[in-house]
DNA sequence: CGGGATCCATTGCGATACTG
DNA sequence: CAGTATCGCAATGGATCCCG
């Protein structure tokens, strides 16, 4: 599902309309890993708020980057898991990952000269 | 060159680090197609304010992503390129154009429907 | 447990003016 | 041209309380 906000003439525009921001970046690590609970997001992005975990949780759902499910179970749980659209910007996040890693290689060896 | 900042243990994290930002990852884009002045940027890029490009691309610079080359003419002129370490990033924005494209044509389609 | 609602401090950022 | 400096507002985000 697309939901219509003004795309800009640029594709990457586009692209870092919708995640270019921190913690959509990292919630989209976490949940590539497998649905995950409000509270294990809240755990696992150290730093980050309630409020702001729940305003970027819910403005990636608006844009059909997850979904929602809500289990009728008390107490209450709460998944998020990658749609169909989110799970396409997979190579995204693998990319970023890599590149990580490159760097932290290039950082190690500058240390020890 | 690589400037230590408490790289955190996630990869992922590293690399949202440094361009896990709006307008980082738009100052790539554009950097990608050769050196840009100042001006240049600050055109391409709508809506951005003096200050903040100015802020971004030092932060860049700091970090090794981004050169920036002085010319001692007069008016003086600035230009902003990739280093090498900047260049590895060309995959990473590469995929997000890509994943913006297909986004475009998705929303499209849905739209005439 | 997973939030919604408030209140408030902090900051980000734009606008403007000035300079080498 | 490519900035720096300053000011002041608006928005972001943190803390807290409450609820189904």
């Amino acid at each position: 599902m697309i939901v219509k906000k003004d795309l800009p003439a640029c594709p990457v525009a586009t692209t870092v309309g919708l995640i270019g921001n921190k913690w959509k970046l990292l919630i989209l690590r976490d949940v590539l890993g497998g649905a995950k609970r409000f509270g294990e997001l809240h755990k696992s992005l150290e730093g980050i708020s309630q409020k702001v975990l729940t305003d970027n949780l819910r403005s990636m759902e608006e844009d059909g980057l997850l979904t929602r499910t809500v289990f009728p179970e008390v107490p209450p749980r709460v998944e998020y898991s990658l749609s169909r659209l989110g799970d396409s910007m997979r190579p995204i996040i693998k990319n970023m990952e890599e590149w990580g890693l490159k760097y932290k290689e290039l950082a190690a060896k500058a240390t020890q000269e």
